[in-house]
DNA sequence: TGAATTATTGACCAAATGGTCATAAACTAG
DNA sequence: CTAGTTTATGACCATTTGGTCAATAATTCA
């Protein structure tokens, strides 16, 4: 019915995402989007609205792909305590590989946006929510207490961030990795 | 030997550190920090050099006093389980009272800040170090091995930032709650 | 083929950005 | 009082910012 799309759009978000992810939304310029994604300003504007649109877009795919990487594992085989530790391993693993130094999206969007931007908040919100459901599941075959298992899973939730702020904060990877040590200690 | 200046320094720094920590480096104009510091645009320039400048005395301000504060907690009176309780509380207290959602200046520079500007990332990186240490010698009466109390202290470190990312995002009081419940599990 | 619809292009824009500077003002030592 | 030195003032600046839009290109349906 008229002129297709001449890009792939899954493409175009990753890279969007990837330039907010390694600056964050205000040191973002569009010139920056527009040169990471290969389009051209009014076809990012005609595909997603203005750049708080393009952050949203990011942020969503975030939390579909890397977030929903992290649950994979927590879904997967293993003992809770093996996918709890499956779990930090990815951070030093990433901040080995120097992937944007262990950076987590979904942690700067609660620092950056969060405190002024209820729809980013909304978002961050049930982000967390997911995961921290998705580990109590991954705790429910050793907790039955549902309680419990929601405060725990709190808990792990708070270390899990904390290394990723030690981690771009240049921690040693050590640091991170005391850090799950001692949280498996709380897992049974 | 010249005119003195018409400002009190620590007052102004004060202000500049108030708009940092609120809205980040980028989201900060100089426009902003004209308007709360009550200076002109041409004073601040005079007494600090430029915006990046004004940024670094505002996070050396927030280590002398905000970090101070709760190293002096550390130094202080009680049990080293008292002592941490009391850090976590004091974020429990102030995401209560809205102070800025519970935010942290520190966690803030390592996540906007750290992975692209060295001399942020030297300045959270010891003033991470600090917290550490006087955590480890919080924690020095009940644990004898000095590796031992260090590894410790990198987890506690990590759960305490981390329930600063979660309080900005919006999780509820009552996760932090459940994150200092058991981190203090782990603390003799 | 042509009408209708959507996508692409890049020039264009007002506003805001961080930063400068000449001038005036306030102070002190001699 | 004066010379010398530092601070305060606000007008000014080039550049960058996010965003728009008219013109053109590509497609489908009839």
């Amino acid at each position: 019915m008229a002129r297709p799309r001449q890009f792939d759009e899954t493409r175009v978000i990753e890279s969007l995402m990837s330039v907010f992810w390694e600056k964050g939304y205000e040191a973002t310029s569009m010139q920056d989007l527009v040169a990471a994604s290969g389009l051209l300003k009014g076809s990012l504007y005609g595909a997603f609205g203005d750049k708080h649109a393009m952050y949203l877009s990011a942020l969503k795919h975030y939390d579909r792909t890397r977030i929903q990487a992290g649950i994979d594992i927590l879904n997967g085989e293993g003992s809770p305590r093996q996918k709890i530790a499956r779990l930090f391993d990815n951070v030093i693993e990433s901040t080995k590989r120097g992937l944007f130094a262990g950076g987590c999206l979904l942690c700067n969007a609660s620092l950056e946006m969060a405190a002024r931007d209820p729809v980013v908040k909304a978002e961050v919100k049930t982000t967390i929510r997911r995961l921290k459901v998705a580990i109590m599941e991954a705790l429910s075959p050793r907790i039955a207490n549902e309680d419990q298992a929601a405060a725990l899973a709190a808990f792990i939730v708070s270390a899990y961030f904390g290394s990723r702020v030690l981690a771009k904060g240049g921690a040693p990877a050590a640091m991170i990795g005391d850090t799950r040590d001692h949280c498996l200690q709380l897992v049974p």
